[in-house]
DNA sequence: GTCTATACACCGATAGAC
DNA sequence: GTCTATCGGTGTATAGAC
């Protein structure tokens, strides 16, 4: 960020920066980190190459960037959600917007948790505060939910919390939304349903032998 | 693959070629196929960079080779089920197959959906053959299975099949190894049991009110 | 067949004119 | 602040000696 002088210049460097993250978001999501040039930013924004660096310092705070605003967005539905709902509706809605996001274009909240990337975010101090801020809700609320039955008793407050992270990355969308057979809010329920409800048929008892 | 006369150099020249597929396997699971080098695989195998280029003749065929071979492996533990196990319980099996590979630093299934490995991959044909293969083999056992009741009727064969796929290159798998809190075998039970059975308490009807 | 050395392309980041 | 041009580094693939 620079120092400008007019008020309107402000304002326009400000609008651009929007559109930069715009921009990195989408092709973040299509191409991921790695593959993602400075080159193909600055042909999707329009401006050149050079004009990126004024407004951020290296492409990995470039899509730090991208990524905090991301986190903040996570954490204003998780805001603005009725008081009435009880914590398994929430975590249900927020894996829901989450997937309604990727589908429309968005990042997924992990962006392949190996490679340069991951370990470049860490030494990120805005966007860790915030991942650290959605961690500790989503935690808070897989608790809330087992404590009013509404999770398995049998499943750790880990393997929920990663669960849900890593339904936000999952590929099946991908696959799904391909193969064309389904609507995109039919994905997101399949989706949803398999998350919460598994694959298994609740009829069965399925006897856990081992022949 | 080259020409080769005597039958000790061959034997030479094999034995290299399946430690370079060891070494790719290897990396591909920690690096992805666009942050691992050719340089790694020479340096891992311990040969000169330009000696794999007599073995495979791009580093995508090379990669391919390394998939081919997962695929290969994956067919013969379908093909090696005890004959009286039931549909779902194949298909619980080979999900916790496929995690264990991954827990012991093999490859997953699904290369990162995005870049252009996996349009690489959809040119090789012995690569593409046997994805064919294994595909069918899944969708054959999700049939049978959704025909005896084990999962449910309300998830489609896509839904089932492309989730299985899914689960076997998700990060959850990565969090849990390295949150510390659990075995390799509590890992994989906990990923199978949260795909089959879900999150949400067998015990709670949940109704599917909109509040 | 394996090695070293190198050609060629691409990318992140910077310099300097305007 | 934005542009064009370029540097330094890295990666795939190949050439040529042995």
């Amino acid at each position: 960020m620079l120092a400008i002088k007019s008020p309107f210049k402000k304002q326009q460097f400000e609008a651009r920066e929007e559109a930069i993250l715009d921009a990195v978001n989408r092709l973040l999501s299509e191409k991921g980190f790695d593959l993602m040039t400075m080159d193909d930013v600055a042909d999707a924004v329009g401006v050149a190459k050079g004009s990126l660096y004024k407004h951020f310092s290296s492409k990995e705070k470039l899509a730090a960037a991208a990524m905090s605003r991301l986190l903040s967005q996570t954490l204003e539905v998780l805001n603005n959600f009725p008081a009435e709902w009880r914590a398994g509706k929430r975590l249900e809605e927020v894996l829901r917007w989450t997937l309604q996001h990727r589908l429309r274009g968005g990042v997924p909240h992990l962006p392949s948790t190996r490679g340069a990337f991951q370990r470049a975010l860490m030494l990120n101090l805005e966007y860790l505060a915030l991942a650290l801020k959605v961690n500790k809700r989503f935690y808070a609320l897989a608790a809330e939910a087992r404590r009013g039955g509404e999770i398995s008793d049998s499943i750790s407050d880990n393997v929920v919390v990663y669960t849900l992270y890593a339904r936000s990355c999952d590929p099946t969308l991908e696959f799904l939304q391909k193969s064309g057979g389904l609507t995109d809010d039919q994905i997101v329920e399949a989706m949803v349903q398999t998350t919460f409800g598994g694959l298994r048929s609740r009829a069965t008892s399925y006897e856990n032998s081992s022949n």
